[in-house]
DNA sequence: TAGGCCATCTGGTCCT
DNA sequence: AGGACCAGATGGCCTA
């Protein structure tokens, strides 16, 4: 939006702060500055007055100056921190976008908002969560009466079809409700349909997210 | 046109 | 002092 000023603020450190100055006392009395040397040569001619004037325009010429400076370095740090707030954000958002990679996809293919990417996420996760326990507890009965147990990995891997899953994920449309209860709970899932009670799934792989 | 989402800017606060 | 993080403000874009 504004990298034309940025650009011509970057290369700006306070070494280069004497120009490009705004508008301050110290252009009103830059006039008065190749005014100065009929003044210095008043001042020479012996008059006091006009000395003393003469010291205080150059001490209001300074602080002005200074005061420039100050504001240029500022505008400057606070570009800088604008460049990092925005690459901050930037990889903010690289993060969610591989979030939404390794989530189960909705078959009308609208990428999901931030929020609903990670409500999502976190009930993608429960869900897992859930697979994995329902699963040890199969195989704990399975190895129990000595009969095999067949695991079907019926949580979807990521970027297939999340609807054949979680079949009224996408019944709210892309703003699914969200419950902030306990992610072990099962109406935390109730929103997405995924997981109920007597359903088992079994856990096929961990989606990389990092 | 209102509302939702997003990117960006900005000032404040905390941390190293 | 400078960077990271955060939250509020603002304006643009899109959709119902």
């Amino acid at each position: 939006m504004c990298t034309a000023m940025e650009s011509a603020f970057s290369d700006l450190d306070s070494s280069s702060c004497d120009f490009s100055f705004p508008h301050t006392d110290d252009e009103d009395s830059r006039g008065s500055m190749h005014a100065a040397s009929p003044a210095s040569s008043l001042a020479s001619s012996g008059n006091a007055q006009d000395a003393g004037e003469l010291q205080q325009k150059k001490k209001r010429r300074g602080r002005a100056r200074s005061e420039a400076a100050i504001h240029v370095v500022k505008k400057n740090r606070r570009l800088k921190a604008n460049d990092r707030e925005r690459n901050r954000m930037h990889n903010l958002n690289d993060a969610l976008d591989a979030l939404r990679s390794v989530l189960p996809a909705f078959p009308d293919d609208t990428k999901l908002t931030k929020i609903e990417t990670l409500r999502f996420a976190h009930n993608y996760i429960w869900a897992l969560s859930e697979t994995i326990r329902i699963a040890d507890q199969r195989g704990n009965k399975a190895r129990d009466s000595s009969s095999a147990v067949s695991c079907m990995a019926e949580v979807p891997s990521p970027g297939s079809d999340a609807c054949s899953w979680a079949s009224s994920a996408s019944s709210s449309g892309s703003s699914p409700s969200y419950s902030s209860s306990n992610p072990g709970s099962p109406e935390a899932m109730d929103d997405y349909g995924f997981l109920q009670a007597d359903v088992v799934y079994c856990y096929h792989s961990y989606p990389g997210v990092y």
